[in-house]
RNA sequence: GUCCCCAUCGUCUAGAGGCCUAGGACAAGGGCCUUUCGAGCCCUCGACACCGGUUCGAAUCCGGUUGGGGACGCCA
């Protein structure tokens, strides 16, 4: 049976990278129907953080995958210790003053059989003689993650191009240890627009961040897999479920890809344009409230349902909601100076006033009244439609783009609307 | 510096010797719709890094060059 593993270090947050590893691990596992199991490799006393793990996994349950099994590399230093004596027995590591444990490499060539890359050939005459254990007792990391790999039945390695170069160390010690070795698959790191590595200069890394942005966990898993995988059918948009029944890990690229969130963006736009819409509201109530736009107790969900449809079609992020819809949860609109300058340097006062008037003398203030109204006053002042129609969305909105402006009047409601325009009439 | 990996439009990719005057998506540019565009629709731009082989035939195979990336910790 498959078992794989995704192996993070509670030292910092899940990022992109890693969290496009767990997810080809999970994926393999799931295409093969195999385990997937977590192992935190929290050795380094010092840097990890509890923070950091809680976030891991918050991170990871976040994108909808569960593991099987849950490991702590911390509960498990009395087995590396037990290895490390065998090979001390064996003469194959020597201990120095300090009380390290260190694995000595005989020069030989090496090849390794490697899913996505093929056979790589490597001189071990340029690796130098390898720490196991620590001066302080914990052991290193290749050291640890063999020791684990093999103890705990792992059948394939999926881990990032960056650990290539510690493949043949590992290699290494499953022979002295006599383990049997494991398959292993490289996958390509994921870079950032400059080419590099992805990092906090070149924007968000952490998934917990691009789900403060405004992110569904569906999109971005969708993103994700799109990086160095494809279904081969030009299908962009592919849910969980079909890839699944499409991946294999032979068929990931070897190039690595750069991040591009633009596509994510597009890929957002895709998800929330299909999402139920009681759902999206859910999703974004969190976000009105974290504006002070909301608060527990004033939640009137009918009138915010109504509000989110007008903007269902036109998000790329949940964020952007907040920050394009933002006029109707404030009391005053603020509008920038060059908006104020460009469209009521002419005094409006006429047409305001009138389109005012006949909002007043209405029976049902409904959409198609509201759009009733406007045509009359078009139609009175003999002007062009769009001569009226910019002023008052920027005086209600502050902003030159949004929905349909009937709908935004009607939605405001009629008090609001009135106080926003009688503030341009003198 | 040493070792390793990689190389198709700006970006993500399809392509496993003839189906390729290289397909799709995002972005960009243009147009349409119209009450605005950040939505929608349509169109356009745009790539096999280079040089040698192998072959009747190469984006696909081989070698080299160049370029990019990664690793060289008692970090993981």
């Amino acid at each position: 049976m498959v078992k794989v593993r995704f192996a993070p270090s509670p030292t910092g947050f899940l990022h992109i990278g890693g969290a496009r590893t767990c997810l080809f691990n999970w994926l393999y596992a799931q295409a093969k129907k195999g385990k997937f199991i977590l192992r935190i490799e929290d050795t380094d006393i010092k840097r990890s953080k509890k923070e950091f793990l809680d976030e891991i996994l918050e991170s990871i349950r976040w994108m909808g995958i569960q593991w099987d099994e849950l490991y702590f590399q911390s509960q498990r230093l009395s087995l590396y210790k037990e290895f490390a004596e065998k090979l001390l027995r064996e003469n194959k590591a020597y201990r120095e003053e300090n009380q390290a444990i260190v694995f000595k490499v005989e020069p030989s060539k090496l090849k390794i059989k490697d899913l996505i890359h093929g056979e790589i050939e490597f001189d071990t005459s340029v690796i130098k003689d390898q720490v196991l254990i620590k001066a302080d007792g914990t052991p290193t990391y290749n050291f640890a993650c063999v020791v684990d790999d093999a103890t705990l039945g792992i059948t394939h390695v999926i881990r990032g191009d960056d650990h290539i170069s510690n493949t043949p160390k590992q290699v290494l010690l499953y022979e002295a240890l006599g383990f049997p070795l494991p398959e292993f698959a490289h996958i390509p790191l994921i870079l950032s627009k400059e080419g590099g590595r992805l990092s906090k200069r070149t924007g968000a890394t952490s998934i917990s961040e691009f789900r403060q942005m405004g992110y569904l966990s569906e999109a971005l898993v969708n993103y994700l897999l799109l990086l160095s995988w494809s279904p081969k059918d030009n299908q962009e948009l592919i849910d969980i479920q079909k890839a699944v029944s499409l991946f294999d890990i032979k068929e990931v690229n070897k190039t690595a890809a750069v991040f591009d969130i633009d596509k994510l963006n597009w890929i957002n736009s895709q998800y929330i344009k299909k999402y139920p819409e009681q759902e999206l509201l859910e999703k974004l109530i969190p976000f009105l409230m974290r504006r002070g736009y909301l608060c527990k107790d004033n939640l009137n969900r009918e009138y915010l349902l109504n509000v989110v449809k007008l903007y269902k079609e036109r998000l790329s992020t949940l964020r952007d909601f907040v920050e394009w819809a933002d006029f109707f949860f404030v009391d005053e609109v603020t509008i920038e100076k060059e908006l104020q300058e460009k469209f009521f340097k002419k005094d409006l006062s006429k047409e305001f006033f009138l389109f005012l008037e006949k909002l007043e003398r209405l029976e049902e203030f409904n959409i198609s009244n509201i759009e009733l109204c406007f045509r009359q006053v078009v139609k009175e002042l003999n002007i062009d439609s769009r001569q009226l129609i910019h002023p008052v969305r920027v005086a209600l909105t502050g902003k030159t783009v949004g929905p349909g402006l009937f709908e935004i009047i009607y939605y405001l409601g009629k008090e609001k609307v009135t106080r926003r325009l009688k503030r341009w009439i003198n």
